[in-house]
Formats: C-alpha cells, sequence, structure tokens
DNA sequence: TTGACAAGACCGTCCAGCCGGTACAGTAAA
DNA sequence: TTTACTGTACCGGCTGGACGGTCTTGTCAA
C-alpha cells in the first residue's frame, strides 16, 4: 500500500461524520461529503469505490476507535476493573456536546445490517465484562445504564444535567465495585 | 374498487410502522406506505398532506399510547411508584423482539427535529419522577438503564438472554424500591 | 511511467408533491 | 321522488429534481 499524497481516507470518514452531524444523517450524500473533505466526488469514488465501503469504513474506524480507547484506559490503570474503565470512557465520551456518531443513522437507513459489527462487539464486551464481575445484576445496571448514557448523547437529548450525569457516573462506579 | 370507508389514518400510521421494521428505514417512501396500507399515493397525501406530516403523526400516536399506557399502568397499582410502573412497562416493550419504532430512524433522517416531542416527554417524565424518588443516584441509574434497554431494542441488538433481561429488570426493580 | 487523485459530464433510478379526475354521501330544492 | 349541487374521501398518472454510481480525461508528484 502506496503512502497518499495526503490521507485522504481519514479525511473522508471525518468529513462524513461532520457532514451528518450538522446537515442532519439524511443529507449524508457522496457529494456533499466529497465537498466537505475538500475532495472531489472522482477523488471519494477512488477511496471508497460505493456508499457501502463508506460506511463501513466509519463502523470499522468507530470501532478501531474505541477498542484503542478502551484497551488504553484498561491498561493505564490496570487495578481497575475493565467495567470501570469503559464506565469512564463512555462518560468522557458522552461529555461533549455534539454527537459524535450522527452517522450511523445514515447507515441504518443505508442498511440496518452495517451495524452488525457494533452489535458483535458489544456483545463480545459483554461477555468479557460478565468473566470479571460476579454480581451479574450489577453488571446488568451498570452495562445498561451506560448505554443508555450512549444513547441519550447519540440522539442529542439533553435530559441530564452536567451534575445529574457526574452524580450517575460516580453512582455507577460504586456499583461496578 | 374502493371497499370499506375505514379510519384511513390509523391504518397509515400502522403501515408507515411496518414497513420501516420490515424493509428498514431507509424504504419508508410513501408509495411503499400507501401500498402497505391499501391506499392509493393520492389517498396517502389527503390523510397526510406531506410526508413531514405523516412522521409527525407517528410522533404523536407513539406519544399518545405511550402516555396511556403509562397512565395506566400508574394507576391500576397506585400503591407503587411512577418509575416502577415505568420500569415494567418498558420491560413488556422490550420483551416483544420486534422494534416497534423502526420509523424513528426514517424520521431522525428527514429531519432530527421531530425528535423534540419525544426528548420533551422523556424529560418531562424525568421531572415527574425527580419529584417522587428521594435517592437521585437511585432514579438516575434505573432511567438511563431503562433507556438502555429501549435503545438496545430500537437497534434490534440482542445482547442481552432473555434471563439477563428478567434479572436487570429485578435488579431495577429492586433499586427503585 | 504510474499511482493518487481532480474535475465533471452523464445516466438510470427513485421519490415527493401536485393535479385532474372519480365515486360516493348528504342535502335540499323542485 | 327526482334532480342538482356540494363536500369528502380517494385514485393514479406525471414531473421536476436529487442522488448514486460510472466513465473519461487531465494533472502532478514520486
Amino acid at each position: 500500500m502506496r503512502v497518499p499524497r495526503a490521507n485522504s481516507r481519514e479525511k473522508i470518514l471525518a468529513a462524513a461524520a461532520d457532514v451528518a452531524r450538522e446537515a442532519g444523517p439524511g443529507s449524508l450524500s457522496l457529494e456533499a461529503v466529497a465537498s466537505r473533505a475538500g475532495v472531489s466526488k472522482g477523488g471519494l469514488l477512488y477511496n471508497f469505490p460505493t456508499k457501502a465501503k463508506l460506511m463501513q469504513g466509519l463502523v470499522e474506524n468507530y470501532l478501531s476507535d474505541f477498542r484503542k480507547a478502551l484497551e488504553a484506559r484498561a491498561a493505564e490503570a490496570s487495578r481497575e476493573s475493565v467495567l470501570s474503565a469503559y464506565i469512564k470512557l463512555s462518560a468522557d465520551d458522552c461529555e461533549r456536546p455534539k454527537p459524535s456518531a450522527s452517522w450511523m443513522f445514515s447507515a441504518i437507513a443505508e442498511d440496518p445490517d452495517f451495524l452488525t459489527p457494533i452489535k458483535a462487539f458489544k456483545h463480545q464486551l459483554f461477555e468479557r465484562l460478565k468473566g470479571e464481575t460476579e454480581d451479574l445484576g450489577s453488571l446488568l445496571v451498570c452495562f445498561l445504564a451506560i448505554e443508555g448514557m450512549r444513547s441519550m448523547n447519540l440522539f442529542d437529548s439533553d435530559v441530564l444535567s452536567e451534575d445529574e450525569r457526574k452524580l450517575l457516573v460516580s453512582s455507577l462506579l460504586k456499583i461496578a465495585g
């Protein structure tokens, strides 16, 4: 694999996420992405031969980032549980008021199957946490509460205040032990 | 050959939800809805002059159903807290393996603002629960865990088994007190 | 020379919204 | 009782436009 002039792939992926977030998931067209990335449509199609490939790229990018971030957190405080790392990571992700993954809605509209890797990852993560936590009930509550937090952030729903979110996180960390 | 004069509005709303669920949120077109509802495109446009009105109808229908169901639950066991009623209602909703609200993704793709009534309702519900619960931390955990459960159902993500969901619900009810 | 794009024309598809019709139902005058 | 009118509910073809994807031609750096 040759080194590109500039790394267009990542620019394009970032642009796609930007477009979905700012113009709405329904406005994620190839032209909009290309324009946003400062790339021609031909250049975009060169990197992602089809829109499906672009969606797939978004999912893979998202997952690899997530994995890296989680692993980094789990490593930096190895005494902590992975569950705690997951809680803190998610709390930080949701700190940012902008939903960074609106592109998921575009992907679902295109084809719901694009999300299967994400579902699989979540399942895998859950299994991993099960092996680590002794009280399944607590794990379930924590895991689902995180899911709820992430979901609210994704939908750009600001039901909770800043303080409430912090209280939630500390409550979850307490439950996680 | 037009057979019965029936309440087309509800038929159309149900058809829209069916189409989104079965053909995917991206396939929610006026023609598909009309065909599914056994109504012509003109007839559909007669009831809902624009696609936006149809989406709005879906949201309003969803909210009024939700309100009724919650009120019914809260009334039938008036000794229970509203939080408990909300937990049980959500558990029952998620029991059905079909994600009954895939149309939400279509609505978001059309315009994210369609969901503001739902967000407002959630906010309102949360405020109501705050007035009822003494421990804010417990409420937060419960509320978000329910949100997570609903979100997983919406995304058709089957991370939890049947037993795990039941355990989760009983754990939540215990936390809710 | 070749890989990595730029630029954009072009085509087939799809879809929302509009519009001119049509089949009733109710009413009310003749 | 008939006829004429009016409004409701619905039909279905049409069109303008957007969008995805392909293809061709050109550019420039390594």
